[in-house]
DNA sequence: GATTGATCTGGAGTTGGCTCCAGGTGGGTT
DNA sequence: AACCCACCTGGAGCCAACTCCAGATCAATC
């Protein structure tokens, strides 16, 4: 198994530094390994789970639900929960899409509507 | 043509009477008209305004953007800028819907993969 | 004319989610 | 052994977008 740097897991996850100890200390994340020195070592768990909190994050997850979510993943027998707790977001995420859906219709009409406007008032200055 | 008090105008539109204060502050919206002691008196265009404001919000603009948009309302001449603000926006709209497309996909993917340990997990249990 | 509730103003406070800082340590290179 | 850069900790600071507050005013009602 390979292990990582914190500098390479911001880079391989796309949180930074920062965030990933932030992270760390809501317990979003578990306790990363440390070196001898008491350096954070990440292994590739650990970014497996980062990449997926990534899509979490991205799609709108709170950092609440977040942290919910991986104490969840320190329990074996809590699976049922994250199911409960993925179902939800997925829930939310196709709710979410139906929103852009309309609201993209409704920009692209006022956009047309715009266009035309600016046709016939070229119309008009021609004539 | 309709007028509106501030409560009319907050619960028409969803937005709070102070977030509405707020927005005539920033300049998104224009300068409300105002009654004899000075309250103010939302017309229907105001709402009109306020309706699709609150589409561009829900779906991510921000309050620059949506000041922006405000601005060049007020301005005749403008109509080129706001289809180019639109469409910038319906662009935005349009690849957010795939990257929730995506997660979606994976969200679920992953809540399946758990429903499948669950099974196992629980036919070990029983046999 | 007194009460009550909606609204006014300018400005301070809040929330979520990071992001930065000071001061100190680790560890590979010259 | 000296350098230097990545990293450590605890805590402060920041940004967007509101949200709340105090103290005053307006307007409809008793």
């Amino acid at each position: 198994m390979a292990t990582y740097s914190p500098a390479e897991a911001a880079a391989q996850s796309g949180f930074s530094i920062d965030t990933l100890r932030y992270y760390e200390r809501e317990g979003i994340l578990p306790r990363i390994e440390r070196s001898a020195g008491g350096r954070r070592v990440y292994s590739d768990g650990d970014l497996w789970m980062l990449g997926f909190l990534r899509c979490l994050r991205d799609t709108g997850m709170s950092i609440e639900q977040l942290r919910r979510y991986g104490e969840l993943s320190r329990d074996e027998n809590t699976m049922p929960e994250r199911v409960a707790l993925l179902e939800e977001h997925a829930a939310s995420i196709r709710g979410r899409i139906a929103e852009l859906d309309t609201v993209l219709a409704r920009v692209e009409e006022k956009a047309d509507w715009y266009r035309g406007e600016i046709r016939r008032t070229e119309g008009a200055a021609t004539s």
